[in-house]
DNA sequence: TCACTCTCAGTGGCCTAGCCTCCTAGACCC
DNA sequence: GGGTCTAGGAGGCTAGGCCACTGAGAGTGA
């Protein structure tokens, strides 16, 4: 897709932006000061005089450390560690080697199974009708030489929803795109998209009857087949 | 538009952010328009007009959306998308109503039980270290009357790092402040932590068995036990 | 004609300066 | 004591400006 490979071949180097920069100085200052989860952050004026940038610059990197959950910003008090460092700096560490395939699959089996077992206990007729539409799309699709890329997102998609766990959903949501990826990979195969129908349909049958061990071992097997691509890219 | 009740939770306030209302709106915008990967927002100027915002705020809300990986600012060139609308609503939607305790102790147990089948696998004797270390650093803070909170974090700390695997550790530290939460609430009970104290050793001895079944039954009937709180608060 | 260079308009990056709102500790009053 | 008021410090957000980067078209030479 996109080629954010350029920066990534030879490691750090490109780093163009301030505000990352600032969110590793900061980490840097909760390690070396020792501060905790509930400790607080010097007052932006003072850190972004110390760190010689300018508020509204500093203030990107607060926001940046508050979506990724390290700080709690609070206006009128200041800005709370939530973190400790150590694991911020964990988190800090992985964003920059993401996109590993067998981790990814490793990750995306381990949710999706739990999914489908809570689908199967928890769904809804209207989940059940998403679930058979879903199958329907990418049968069409498929019917009509397609990979059935959609179908099969919209698959997913339903199943996820039918689990009604929103914070599962959630991790989905953030290791989507990786798993399109794989996804899309391993339909280009042939047969791949004949095959993979067939799975969804024991997969909808065993939520469809309310097993979540079923519907749990089907999702496993289905995810070690897709998964089984020669990843040559 | 604001949710006053989610901030029971956890004892936060709701705090209206106008880069959080930025990224909803911008959101919005990209599924009204249709528009998918790769494709891009407007200007950051013309996008600052049109919402009735500074360019400075609304580059804290691209910085948040970038972050959370939905788009990707180019230097001279604009902020493209890299996630589909879909994901991005998907994503939005849960971030109204994540803190869902019940729904955090289900993904924390599939995360941790995964983990810990993986670190029974993939442990290097410095991961077995690092294990041994937070069991002392817990039965050290029990010793002296302490809850051993620092401890038990250090504990799943050290497991997620045995797993090696960046994508679940990622999972593992979005969630983790919620996670902290209910972890210091059921050690507040009396003679949980050495209970606690107990299984983690028991959880220790399958990882060092390299034992993936047996560390994964542990790690699955600790975090029962762990997570039996009468949610009264 | 082709290919190469150069220029420039448009875009994001970042800054300064300032005013507003919110929170809280401490003075104040009862 | 216990409640109320207030000033200062904290973050929230804006306006306007200059700089750096990108990409495409104009211009140039072979």
């Amino acid at each position: 897709m996109r080629d954010p490979e350029k920066a990534r071949t030879l490691g750090k180097v490109a780093r163009p932006r301030l505000y990352e920069q600032l969110m590793e100085q900061i980490l840097g200052y909760v390690e070396s000061e020792q501060l905790g989860p509930g400790d607080r952050l010097p007052a932006e004026r003072d850190l972004a005089d110390q760190l010689g940038v300018s508020r509204a610059t500093l203030a990107q990197a607060l926001v940046a450390l508050e979506v990724l959950g390290v700080i709690d910003v609070q206006h009128g008090t200041g800005a709370v560690l939530v973190y400790r460092p150590s694991m911020a700096a964990l988190l800090r560490k992985l964003r920059e080697h993401q996109n590993r395939l067998p981790e990814i699959v490793e990750a995306r089996s381990t949710l999706e199974v739990k999914l489908a077992a809570l689908a199967a206990e928890r769904r809804t007729p209207e989940d059940l009708a998403a679930i058979d539409e879903a199958l329907a799309v990418m049968a069409d699709e498929i019917a009509r030489g397609d990979r059935g890329v959609h179908g099969d997102e919209l698959f997913h998609q339903a199943i996820t929803a039918a689990a009604h766990s929103a914070v599962l959903a959630q991790m989905m949501g953030f290791i989507g795109e990786m798993i399109l990826e794989t996804r899309i990979e391993s339909l280009g195969q042939p047969g791949r998209p004949e095959v993979s129908l067939a799975a969804h349909r024991g997969i909808t049958e065993a939520i469809r009857a309310g097993d979540p061990q079923a519907a749990a071992a089907a999702m496993g097997g289905h995810i070690d087949v897709v998964s089984d691509v020669p990843l040559l890219h």
